[in-house]
DNA sequence: ATGAAAGCGCTAACAA
DNA sequence: TTGTTAGCGCTTTCAT
């Protein structure tokens, strides 16, 4: 007893009111075979005590939690709005929802999710969310609803966006604009949506009959930092793009600052078209052209998916595939030497 | 066995491996005195079947789990925000973050943290961040720090901005447009940050030589759809006001909405300035001019501040307040009949 | 109507 | 070096 105020067990409740553990358990759970007045008298203790259920001893007794898990590498533009969405879909569901962060340790990367998976699933939560995981083969006793999955993970029900599509538009629009020399910041090359939209790119240059320039395109990763780098050497190469579809919205804004850095201007020099339409891509300078994803409802989709596969009611579809658009902002504009 | 495949526990391990579950357990935790072979061979068995300590089962052993948790009554663009910059807090400091939404239960107002705490605290996390609480007087065994504190929670350790500034910042600006009559949409009574925001607003009237109509000041409780309401009572009563100051950006926006509908431009016939600069606040239509508050950094400062206290070391300050600034967009211009 | 006891998965004394 | 045992807080038979 070193800390100030110790939790308060059950068997504090018990003691206090003068009857057994068991007891006190069945007027929390509303079991039959308490009697009126003891019951008042628990309730009671309950209250003055401020007593509440340990959500960990329950759910190691119990394997039902009514808590649905969300396991993300890390908390950033796309995962946190994927969150609201989720919310939106947990309100009056009757489950809670935990959130659980790996905190984006770059050295760890790979198989996180597995081994949250494993540390939660069974116990704490009922099923889970994985958002953009690393692997493909999770095969546990609780539901689980990938989105944003991995490269061929066909067998975990998910939900994601056309990403095909998407990266068509974002590259057919800057052909529009009379680009020819585009380059392509790649994404994660073990998610599905990153090859889709490097896919995307390269269908709509050869449906251009544009030749696609391998030393343009590069693998930024999804992630900032090493896109910084990236971009750095592509707009620094020997022969300049003049405009950088980037996989993601996070690594196009890296690369609108790296731009500036060096001292191009943001569209006059490159221009710069992401993907996800997070809300920061309008906060920009200059606000980033962008396709757009429904995020949010991608998050409602996946727990409205995965109550009713916990809830073992039938579901239509098990893989979901929302459409995406593109949205024209100030970060795109003709060549310079356009025609 | 109903499972397709039941979570493997350290029984699997230890049977597997024909050792005990206590040598199991000494691997997992490299305690000394297990034989190098032994070691070898446990190993092989946990990578063979892919098991994971349950990290319930280990938190009601131990009570140290180097987990915080993060309390949230709802995951709105607020409290992701500040969901990002704890990430970053979090990201190689070693602990790891759970974050807990009760899931914006309308019903369930008051005390949610209360119970949370109660039922997470001791066992799960060694210490929580408290967002936007509705009590004052948590005292549990782990360290818990609040953010946008409730009125008059002294005690306990918090991270706001200045509101009372940042209300009166908001209030000046109107009036140096000109406005004269300057609704003010409130935010949630029990909250500092709501009666701070508001005494700016009367304090910058005051200053100005205007005085309050109390019927210009209405109760939006930080709430969208209450303020929707709210807000079209404002418009639609008998002598409009010019310009609304909303609490916060979500109310700010659904003002705007609001004004909308009703065939108000804005901000040719009702000008709104809100209170947060979440990333939303750019992307509506019109872009909102607010009040800039640094979200992220107090979600960084309320882990780094929590951390320290769960750790027992020094900490200089436990209530931090950060500056706030106003942020013009285009949803604020003088009144039609401005001098 | 109530309570004793077993056990969920794990760790830490302590014994062997 | 290894295993036995007790117990974290709770729920659930099964006696009483």
């Amino acid at each position: 007893m070193q800390q100030p105020r110790a939790r308060v067990t059950i068997r504090d409740v018990a003691e206090q009111a003068g009857v057994s553990v068991a007891t006190v358990s069945k007027v929390i759970n509303d079991r039959y075979g308490v009697a009126a007045e003891t019951m008042a008298r628990v309730q009671g203790v309950i209250r003055e005590l401020g007593y509440e259920a340990s959500l960990v001893a329950q759910s190691l007794r119990n394997h039902r939690t009514n808590v649905i898990g969300i396991l993300v590498a890390d908390l950033e533009p796309f995962s946190t709005e994927l969150l609201k969405g989720a919310a939106d879909a947990i309100r009056g569901s009757g489950f809670e929802l935990v959130v659980y962060s790996a905190g984006g340790r770059p050295g760890d990367v790979g198989g996180w999710e597995k081994r949250y998976l494993s540390r939660l699933s069974g116990t704490l939560v009922d099923g889970a969310v994985l958002v953009t995981p690393t692997v493909v083969d999770v095969q546990y006793g609780s539901p689980v609803v990938a989105v944003d999955p991995h490269t061929g993970s066909s067998s975990l029900p998910s939900v994601d966006a056309d990403n095909l599509r998407g990266g068509r538009l974002a590259t057919e629009h800057l052909l529009g604009l009379g680009h020819r020399r585009i380059g392509m910041l790649a994404g994660r090359a073990d998610l599905e949506s990153a090859q889709l939209r490097e896919q995307g790119y390269r269908e709509a240059l050869a449906a251009a009959g544009v030749p696609v320039d391998d030393t343009l395109v590069r693998v930024g990763g999804y992630d900032p930092n090493l896109s910084r780098l990236v971009a750095q050497e592509l707009l620094t190469g020997p022969q300049r793009p003049t405009a950088v579809f980037a996989a993601n919205d996070v690594t196009a804004i890296a690369t609108i600052e790296v731009a500036q850095q060096l001292g191009l201007r943001v569209p006059e020099d490159v221009s710069v078209v992401g993907f996800d339409n997070i809300p920061e891509s309008a906060l920009c300078v200059p606000p980033l052209t962008t396709v757009n994803q429904p995020i949010r409802t991608m998050g409602e989709r996946a727990v409205e998916l995965l109550i009713r596969l916990i809830r073992e009611q039938p579901v239509e579809h098990t893989h979901l595939t929302l459409a995406t658009e593109l949205v024209v902002r100030a970060s795109s504009a003709p060549p310079r030497s356009a025609p």
